[in-house]
Order: C-alpha cells, then structure tokens, then sequence
DNA sequence: CAAAATAGTTGAACTAGGTCAAGAAGTGTC
DNA sequence: GACACTTCTTGACCTAGTTCAACTATTTTG
C-alpha cells in the first residue's frame, strides 16, 4: 500500500507500525469536481492522497476564490484548525481529478498517536515543514514579483504545470489570468 | 514564575508538572538592539519572553529588512526550522527593547518531551495555532489592501501600536513607510 | 460532430502602491 | 543647549499589476 511505502521513505518505522497505522486508515475516493470539505463544516477527516489531485480554498471577502495550495499523490491534506478543533471551516477542499485518498478521523488519530508514538512526531515535523512552506510563500508575497513567484511554483510543482489550467496557478501565485500570461509571454522571448 | 502562570492558564498542567518544565529553562536578558539569533548561525534556542519586544525579520535579495513578526510578553519565538533541524538560520531576531527571556535548547526539550509528554501535544497545538495566523497573513497579502493589513496589525496587536515606530509597522504589514504615513492620513480624515 | 462552455491572449485605460527628494518634528546624547 | 540621528509627512512622478472587453483556441457534452 502506498501509505506505507511512503512512511518508509519518510522515517524510520516498523513493519508492525506500518500496519497498525495503515489498518487505522479507509479508503475514499472522490470524482472530480466532487468536494472533500465545504465552507461551514467541520473537516472530519486527514486525507492521505494515494492518486489524483485536489485544490484548498476559500471565498475572499469580494466573492473571489482563493487558492491555498494544491495537493497530489503522496501529500497528506485536510483543514487542521477544523479537523482538530472541531471548528467550522472557512475552507473548501475540491478535486480536480478523479482522486483516491486513505483517511482518519480525530479520534482514532489520537488513539493511533497512543499506539505509535513515533506518529506524533513525525506529524509534528510535517506541520514544521508546512509552517515553513507558508512563510516562504508568505515573503514572496511580500518581498518578490509575480514572475518570480511564477517561477517558484514550477519549482516547487514541477509536475502540476501541465497538469492544472493556467489561471488556477495564476489564481495560487496571486494575479490575475490575464498578467500570468503576459507573464509566460515574455518569459518565451528571453 | 512568569512561565507556570503562563501555562496554567493555556492547558491542565500539574504543579509537578510546572515545576519540571520550569527547571528546564534558564533565563537570560538582551539589551535593547541585541542580536537573540543572526542570520548564518544556528537557532540554539527556544525562547520565551517574560518582558520586552523582540522582532523576527530577514533580508531579502535586495538587501531589504522584511519583519515576520514580533513577539513580547508570554509569547514564544525561535526559528523552528533551525531549532529543530540543526540547521543555518536565515532569519534575525532583535530585541528592540531590553528583553528578559526564558530559553531551552533543543536536546533539554526532547527531554522534557519524555518528562512532560503533554508539553509536546501543547506545543503541536502552539504550531497550529502559528500556522494558522501565517495563512491568515497570506490570505491578507493575495487578497486584501494594505489598509485591510493596517487594521489586522492594528486588532491583532493592539499594545504595541504605540511601542513600535511607524516604520517597523509598514516593513510588518509589507508597505513602504510613505504609504502607511498616508493610509493613516486617510482614517483620521475618516 | 455541432453547440456550448471553458481557457487563453491581447490591447487600452486605470489604480494601488513604490520611489525619490526635501523638509519638519522628535529624540537622544555629550 | 546644540549636534546628530532617527522618524514622519508631503508632493511629484513612476510601475507592476488590475480590469474590462473583444477575440481566438480548446475542451466538454448532448
């Protein structure tokens, strides 16, 4: 299964862990354009991606939307303030492929944090890696241009170029469609 | 102690409890303009501030100072990234007043972890919570105005408005100083 | 495969916010 | 109490990015 080998990849866990974690999980799977959470609820559910691709993002206050990141194979998603605080979420989590995901819900993460240890931590680290992410994202925002943020996102996706629309990614990086293309256009002339 | 008050207000920690977390910590002072943490080094502490206001910024490739935030009173700061993974930090923090602090290296917090597991699901929850305002503060720079920025800083500090120089506000919420100047010319006019 | 919807491009006019320069007010500090 | 230093304000000009509108692909769907 995949989570495991992921896990593997990741840190240094048992095949009995493995197991206990993996058999924690269910599978899931969503069609596109199908939502795994809408604005108002609470996020019951950590999604592990095992194939496709989904999109997090809430309605600014004009009505626009917001794209807070994308997530494919092998990324784990979900609204964390509403999944472990049992808060309504502000946020919509939305699949832009047909997507298969592994999921839990609080309590039984809880009960699987009693059982592996190790899991906590690890998750830990995950939501250190991310908290970084979100400040990189944040000073490019402040401290950079949009061709430079463009830049980052082919970076930082390089998989997700091809396979997302043009103005989704203008709407991640924060212009408007019709600049992200005036973007791309003089980037093709050097 | 600053600290057990601190944590008896935030979560159930017992008195045994309290009193072994703070014996971990040894307290140190910054003079105003001091360096708690410079770019190149290696963030060797967690830091938990009893009195005085610090900063977090770093430099940006033109040689810009950009604020991440600012931290005073019963608020913790480190540069988790290089706390917890040993590696070089590319932020600065500053004390911008003479600053009394708390602090715990990394090998004595996972041993505190051992000693008080609760410490390690309370500080997870302090990560989310930091995550959270980051994404806020994102949201706000792709999808808000520099004046919607002023009056979040403005709400979400409310006693430093008056202990911090115009500037330092206009770097945080990532304006030029001209510009705040007249966004403030702008609300009193109303 | 035609109709409809969605995606991308281009131009023209506009705006939020930046930069530069100069002066005015405060604030140390010897 | 004068000197330097830092902070704040204001005006004039500049630029990155937006908005709107029209046109052209490209997908999707019946």
């Amino acid at each position: 299964m995949t989570l495991s080998n992921y896990l593997k990849e990741k840190a240094a866990f048992t095949n009995d862990e493995l197991k206990i974690i993996s058999d924690s999980f269910s599978e899931v799977s969503f069609e596109k354009k199908s939502m795994l959470l809408e604005e108002g609820n609470i996020c019951r559910h950590l999604f592990f991606i095992t194939s496709g691709l989904v999109k997090t993002y809430f309605i600014d206050r004009n009505g626009h939307e917001v794209i807070i990141n994308f997530a494919s194979e092998n990324w784990w998603i979900t609204d964390i303030h509403s999944f472990e605080e049992n808060k309504a979420s502000r946020l919509y989590i939305e699949a832009m492929e047909d997507t298969e995901c592994l999921v839990i819900n609080v309590q039984d993460q809880y009960a699987l944090f009693d059982k592996v240890p190790k899991l906590e931590r690890f998750f830990r680290m995950l939501l250190q890696k991310h908290t970084g992410a979100l400040q990189d994202r944040l000073f490019e925002h402040i401290a950079a241009t949009a061709e430079d943020r463009y830049d980052t996102f082919l970076e930082r996706y390089p998989n997700l170029q091809n396979r997302l629309p043009q103005h989704q990614i203008a709407n991640y990086i924060g212009v408007s469609p019709e600049f992200l293309s005036r973007i791309r256009k003089r980037k093709v002339k050097g």
